[in-house]
DNA sequence: AGCGGGACCTGTGGGC
DNA sequence: TGCCCACAGGTCCCGC
């Protein structure tokens, strides 16, 4: 499910619900949806929720102690706040008691249908020690397109090389395509081959299909919900992602997918060169 | 080095 | 209607 759009809709709808909560219990459904280098989920409680943030496909919720609570979605996983007495679902693997400033209380849960997700309780040093964080590429929204152009190396098919959050952070399936169908670039292309009006032309087409999708709440396929339960929207602004037999959005001729580094992928063999 | 395939999981949708 | 297979937003690990 959710990449960078979807997960910075999360960490904005989640925030009002949340800051200033303190923590006050815990409850982990299920021990392998937690980092096997986390603290215990324990650690956390007496902490108050001070800020959230998003590096990458990652969701922050900074304490106001050493402790923090770091998520990775990955396909299925949702964070939602309900009400006190909401009990868990037949996929909830963990969920926090809160109790907010004004003494009201609410429950947030970390639901994941196919339970890739994982929860890291962690201090700062561990996450940095953390080596997926470590690693981690630039922000696209932040990068420039020398930085990209840097990044772009070897004869990996160009959107694999997007695909890799060492590369550039946040991008997933579906935004690879977006992105590249944008910038008219085949997804087949090796990644080292883009001349740097090229790498402009993707950076500035990779800048704004995330705003675009950010601006609509993300994009909804199925699962994927924000933290109060919605869906977002920018499925509906697909131009290629899901489209493949149907005609091009620019030229009209079919749309052609394939498998690429083992995902679907669709690209206009016309435009995109 | 790099690639493909499998593993991790559950649910859904299409074809027969 | 029901069964079976393919496929799904991600990442890691293994063997070739």
């Amino acid at each position: 499910m959710p990449e960078l759009p979807e997960v910075e809709t999360v960490v904005r709808t989640l925030l009002p619900h949340i800051k200033d909560n303190f923590v006050t219990g815990v409850h982990l459904l299920r021990l392998r949806s937690l980092n096997p280098a986390s603290l215990p989920p324990e650690a956390l409680i007496g902490c108050r929720i001070a800020q959230a943030r998003r590096r990458g496909k990652l969701l922050i919720l900074e304490t106001d102690k050493s402790a923090m609570l770091v998520a990775h979605l990955r396909m299925t996983g949702r964070m939602l706040v309900k009400p006190e007495n909401s009990e868990p679902g037949k996929h909830t693997r963990c969920f926090f008691d809160l109790l907010g400033p004004d003494k009201s209380q609410s429950r947030l849960f970390f639901d994941d249908v196919r339970a890739f997700g994982q929860l890291f309780i962690c201090t700062a040093p561990m996450l940095e020690a953390w080596p997926f964080w470590r690693d981690l590429g630039p922000e696209p929204l932040e990068m420039t397109a020398g930085e990209l152009a840097q990044r772009l190396t070897g004869t990996r098919p160009l959107k694999q090389a997007l695909l890799d959050q060492k590369v550039i952070a946040g991008i997933g399936n579906i935004y690879a395509d977006e992105s590249l169908f944008g910038a008219r670039l085949s997804p087949e292309r090796e990644a080292g081959s883009l001349a740097a009006e090229e790498t402009e032309a993707l950076l500035r087409s990779i800048q704004a299909v995330l705003r675009l999708s950010i601006s609509q709440c993300g994009s909804s396929i199925r699962d994927y919900r924000d933290a109060d339960g919605n869906a977002g929207a920018f499925q509906n602004s697909f131009q290629v992602y899901g489209q493949g037999g149907r005609p091009c959005p620019q030229c009209g001729q079919e749309l052609r997918k394939i498998r690429l580094g083992g995902r679907a992928t669709v690209f206009c063999p016309h435009c995109q060169k």
